[in-house]
RNA sequence: CGGGGAGUAGCGCAGCCUGGUAGCGCACCUGGUUUGGGACCAGGGGGUCGAAGGUUCGAAUCCUUUCUCCCCGACCA
């Protein structure tokens, strides 16, 4: 893509709605619109990132066997009526009345929709287990929406749920999931933090929190320092449900049973949630099957959900300096920027074209700065929407026979011989 | 929902106390000069001052009502 056919209005002044980091990052580099309290446009920027986390979020559920589906928005009150939940769930859901005066509401989550397909569809143990999941805008009226997208009202979430003959086999799902969750997490350059989560009168039920580290997080967590350092390889999820990891209000110093050496204590946002609640809704909304004794028993549920908007809040909360943010290269919206410096420069040109047709044919993101400006606003928008890799073009250094490749997340950068320039740039894009 | 704060040009702000018809920086437009870290000079365009009502000869400014947004707290992906 050419910059100066691309959409992104970079800002030197910042809203002084946006309080947080992230917010005001996601508004100074362009990528998001707040369009009222808690709801927000993604401008093409904001969008890529979006949609890179939700194909890694993807690929990880496609690999365990998760279907992905896509249910609506709007959802008839009806089987919110039928779970009990229409008086439960308060003035946080927002209710719709269309012509006719049916009561309707923008879902803030899909329990009642995905069980009452189940039910429709699935009659024997034979079909078990399955796992389904989409990815869809949520809403829910928050008390006070903030941080911008990390606690929007309106949010994109990736949510699942799994259909199991019992509890046994119920928690297999449930730690398949886990365990996805863990490497999602891990392919976006994130320190996941997984954490036993309350979940409230039903006992014997089962729930994690999944929290990543950053140094502006909202909890602090208490954790062993094993968990920083994880293999997506040889990841077992009972073990890892093992670690000892707490929020600041359930760590307890005196009971904590790992070493003071081995704990360690940071900052955290929450990103997912796992829960499993047994037969909870197909209780209330009759999703059964015939067992092996053509019995009919209730399914034995979990749902999962990851804050995808969220994350991109979260991922820059964790990746940024003063300059603007560090996108791990997973998720980065563009993976190079050829900064030309000098784009009326003939030489400078040519180089610079030869890189950009070369590294779109290898295929990789690329973001060819060929904008008319000064060279700081070129260095420091750049720097702001955070492109990992940077090649940066300029006369003098052409001249000189070398060319600098920056690394933006190690803040470094380099002067390259001009035949080394491809060869390096992949190397580092790659690692 | 309780407590605090803010709405004046696209963005950041001043003006309000003490009424006299709106200003600064950035951005934008034109011309020129520049070019290795958000350029410089000259010229220029853009605002019914959140909305409604009231007081007054006259309201951004005073009074009343209302809407919106932000921050702190309780709740959450």
């Amino acid at each position: 893509m050419k910059y100066s056919e691309f959409f992104i209005p970079t800002l030197k002044e910042v809203p002084s709605d946006a309080e947080i980091i992230s917010h005001k990052l996601m508004i100074k580099a362009g990528m998001i619109k707040q369009s009222s309290a808690g709801i927000y446009s993604w401008l093409p920027l904001g969008l890529k990132v979006l949609k890179n986390i939700e194909s890694i979020i993807r690929e990880e559920q496609n690999n365990v066997g998760a279907n992905e589906m896509l249910m609506p928005t709007i959802q008839s009150a009806d089987l919110w009526i039928k779970s009990g939940r229409y008086d439960d769930y308060g003035k946080e859901m927002l209710r719709i009345n269309d012509r006719s005066g049916r009561e309707m509401l923008y879902g803030p989550t899909n329990e009642e929709l995905i069980t009452d397909i189940f039910q429709t569809y699935v009659t024997s143990y034979k079909e078990l287990p399955k796992n389904l999941y989409h990815i869809q805008w949520k809403f829910r009226d928050e008390l006070r929406p903030r941080f911008g997208v990390m606690r929007g009202r309106e949010f994109l979430m990736k949510d699942n749920y799994s259909f199991d003959l019992n509890e046994d086999a119920a928690k297999i799902s449930y730690n398949k999931m886990f365990k996805a969750y863990i490497k999602t997490f891990l392919r976006m350059g994130l320190t996941p933090i997984s954490l036993r989560a309350d979940t409230g009168p039903i006992g014997g039920n089962l729930s994690h929190e999944f929290q990543i580290l950053a140094n502006t997080g909202e909890s602090t967590l208490y954790y062993d320092q094993e968990l920083e350092s994880l293999d997506p390889e040889s990841l077992d999820p009972d073990k890892l449900q093992s670690y000892y990891a707490a929020v600041d209000d359930q760590h307890d110093p005196k009971k904590c049973p790992i070493a003071k050496e081995d704990l360690k204590i940071s900052k955290g946002i929450e990103v997912g949630h796992i829960f499993y609640f047994g037969t909870k809704y197909s209780e209330k909304l009759n999703a059964y099957v015939q067992d092996h004794n053509g019995k009919q028993v209730n399914v034995h549920m979990g749902s999962y959900g990851i804050g995808v908007s969220r994350l991109v809040g979260a991922l820059i909360e964790a990746n940024h300096d003063d300059k603007g943010i560090k996108w791990p290269k997973s998720v980065a919206p563009f993976k190079l920027s050829i900064v030309n410096l000098m784009s009326d420069d003939l030489n400078c040109n040519t180089k610079s074209l030869e890189y950009y047709s070369y590294f779109m044919k290898e295929n990789i993101d690329t973001l060819y700065d060929d904008r008319n400006c000064s060279i700081g606003k070129k260095l420091s928008d750049n720097d702001l929407i955070g492109t990992p890799i940077q090649i940066i073009i300029g006369k003098r250094d052409l001249a000189a026979g070398v060319i600098e490749i920056k690394d933006r997340i190690l803040d470094k950068t380099e002067k390259i011989q001009i035949d080394d320039v491809k060869k390096v740039a992949l190397k580092k894009l790659k690692s």
